[in-house]
DNA sequence: CCTATTGTTCGTATACCATAGAACGATTGA
DNA sequence: TCAATCGTTCTATGGTATACGAACAATAGG
């Protein structure tokens, strides 16, 4: 179990963001956990490698768009919300809503 | 003179857009725009050289961000704002707003 | 014409990204 | 203790981005 690096509020960057949100695999990852809330990696029922997914999620992460805490095995991801809308308002939500229902 | 090839409103898409506004220079270009209407390629004084530019405003182009159209020697370049907002509502103020003024 | 201006295109080098398989680590449950 | 589960990390690879200089094309102005 080691320590999950979340960058801090103040350090997101919209580059970042906009990167972390322009590729079709983290996309979905991301509009699932718009609807869902809390998920396992697992249940994503993505179209790549778990490598590959494990990949993302931590693209997502690093750039500060999902919040991810150990529950036993499982990693459970959160997007974080307050945060994005705090450092870049609407940006989030125009996303959610230009990208239409999963 | 060459015809520019701009991609028709129904063929943005989402993640193309995200990408293109997702690196520092592109993001530049796009903030003068929404503040100056058109303006030629030369008049941005960017941090790179002019073939590198004009990449940049390429890929802008070819993701349906802006407008291209030649004018004498110059090429002027205008955002392409009813076709974003109409297909993906409020993403380009929101990033506008989030990128702070110039 | 000739030249200057404006920006594209070409060729190339470098760096980075998405992807996958294999190996590993941590936790749970039998 | 052993096996199964869940996800990460390591390593490699193919593809793509970004960058630049040099050469080119088109236009405007003298």
């Amino acid at each position: 179990m080691r320590a999950l690096h979340h960058p801090p509020r103040e350090s997101l960057t919209l580059t970042g963001v906009l990167y972390a949100l322009s590729d079709p695999v983290r996309l979905v990852i991301v509009k699932h956990l718009a609807e869902d809330g809390g998920k396992a990696c697992g249940t994503f029922c993505l179209p790549v490698a778990k490598s590959t997914a494990s990949h993302h999620f931590r693209v997502l992460r690093e750039a500060g768009v999902i919040q991810v805490r150990q529950e036993g095995t499982q990693y459970i991801n959160t997007l974080r919300r307050e945060d994005l809308d705090a450092r870049f308002p609407g940006l989030l939500d125009s996303v959610l809503r230009a990208s239409g229902p999963i």
